[in-house]
DNA sequence: CATGAATGAGTATTCATTCAT
DNA sequence: TATGAATGAATACTCATTCAT
């Protein structure tokens, strides 16, 4: 019709991947993994069903990729702190409040990854565990710097003192994810939980 | 057809419904509760498809059951502990022993109310909540208790720790769970997670 | 435990099949044949679920029946009246007047021959429509005789008149099952049909 | 993939709906609503099971359907018969005659909505009652106009002479739909019926 | 690349019927 | 006879995935 309009260009999004990570996140944080439709993940993103799989291999791929690319952009940032410069307990508080807050502000993401991972065991057993290993990793390294270094108490294993600050996270963010969400409390939530174990880690 | 099948055994079985909460703990540890068809439970119970509705309204309610019937007894145990005369510690001890301690027995019960219950959002936002906070004001009270009588430092919010320590034990369960399962590591997590959470509570 | 008790008879019920009839005709009723479990007619028979099959062959028997026997109740006193030595014209009258009349005080199996009877194509063609013919010869007959004597005009088949008139007398019900259940409405409706079919028969 | 497929007819048939239905109508004059199976009616249309419900909400929608259809065509022509500038004898006998006429062309469809329809209780007090009573209206309305035009006698209720009507017609349509369905005897039989009420009516 | 109509495999649940007691 | 727990065949409906356009 518009014989001269430079492009039509009647769909420009060549971002449709991400904006279906993006609906992804949001209706498998309303409802689970299980109970959400392909159809409602497309309608969501604005994009036909069968778009869908232009991009993704299937269901549990979308899933996977939301977890996997969540999970690895989680694990960049908290290397770097973990291997910063900084003393040992401000490099454990600033993983929680990291955490917490990088929840904070997609808490979305945050009830997917905690919550919808959970929801197909062949995919926590396959996917999440190697994962959740590196991650259990770079936080006990931190701990077992600290313990070399002199700054906490060598009696712990640092390995089960990571897995006890995961599920604590975890735990927090759970409740605050399947409740009000409310961002003052979390913060005062993380305050508390560092507080907690920096003490129990602290030697004396 | 048969002519001298050894026993017509239309089994008088009296505890069918005991049977089938214990074939569907394994099924749904095994394949995840989604993944679990009713025939499957009905299969390992050793029963007909039907009589699982004879005592359960519907599949979820069966997973609903393991959950509520698991949780309530552990409330029971943990409400001995939390109100006895031990000192505050002690009781925090033994409440982190008695958890794992109990789920040493039952791994598959540990993976069911860990990682199943978590499969259906609505179920969890459904029944998990109440027990869960239930569960949290248990050990917030022991917390609170032992504050007041000035074991612990005042400056944590009792739920929170509370909230820690559910998501510790949780974490330790669930590696425990997807992993080995080896009672010995088991143990010595316990006695770690005990130490790092008391050090973390005490008045200085 | 009472020794002496003369005899226990718990149950005296020698009338179970009877009493499984009544029920059936009520909760068919109320709910239709297929939308009745065998269960419900058990429990409104105050019988067990497997008492029923010691009476009937299974659930389409107890439907068949009661058509059976509720039809051949009907049949045996038309054809009385049919064969009775009064007026054509009061004979038609009285037809009508005793199908609306019977079931004026049955209401139930009114709607059931009615209306269930119809529920099953392979009922209905299999026992229905051979009772039906019967019905409609009853009628058919009176109208032939009252044509041969003279009372009634020759050119209508007595057949068809039959028909009409049974389903006429079939809407009529079908309504008043359906709606209020008015007795004096009902008996009003056949002064009305009975004019009507008379006014339409008369010779003249 | 096939290169000489000569069609690959991923058929884009635009009368699934039609088709659909049509196929549904045999089958339930076959076999009964109940008896059907969803899967047949799917055989039977050449389609999938899945597509049914891209069309229909559920099997009693497809029924139901079927009913309003084809009753809402009756209505309409009937309404145009019944608003007619005859005389209302010439009314009451085109009325007659097209009903018989109309399913003369569809017994499968006279079947469905004669017997099939009485099938569900439910179904019939839903969808039946509101139409029916349309329907009768439209006869009364015919009746009662002519009564006081001084054609036809006054003491009878135009609703229950509707009614009258509607039976007989039902009855005449039901014997001829599960017996022969020769449509010279339907023919003759509308001869007769309208002949009965048309006498029975006239004022003297 | 994008669409969405069509597909059809897959499953929880029901309920008539049986039969050990 | 009577029971009612147990059975398991039977089926409507859903929804991930495909593919002709």
């Amino acid at each position: 019709m518009a014989v001269h309009s430079p492009a039509p260009r009647r769909k420009r999004a060549p971002d449709k991947r991400a904006r279906i990570l993006k609906a992804a996140i949001k209706v498998f944080a309303k409802n689970g993994f299980y109970a959400t439709r392909v159809s409602e993940i497309a309608k969501a993103a604005g994009v036909a069903d069968g778009t869908i799989y232009l991009y993704f291999k299937n269901k549990d791929d979308v899933l996977v990729t939301i977890f996997e690319e969540g999970i690895e952009r989680l694990l960049t940032i908290l290397r770097e702190v973990a291997e910063s410069e900084e003393p040992f307990e401000n490099r454990i508080q600033r993983i929680i409040e990291l955490q917490l807050g990088l929840m904070e502000e997609q808490r979305d993401l945050a009830e997917v990854i905690t919550v919808n991972l959970r929801q197909s065991s062949r995919l926590l057993k396959q996917y999440a565990t190697p994962l959740f290993m590196q991650y259990i990793d770079v936080i006990a390294d931190v701990v077992r710097d600290g313990q070399e270094e002199g700054t906490f108490r060598k009696d712990l294993n640092p390995r089960v003192v990571a897995r006890c600050l995961f599920g604590a996270i975890d735990a927090i963010l759970l409740t605050w994810a399947l409740g009000e969400g409310d961002p003052a409390a979390l913060r005062k939530a993380a305050t508390h939980c560092a507080s907690l174990f920096l003490e129990g880690l602290r030697k004396r």
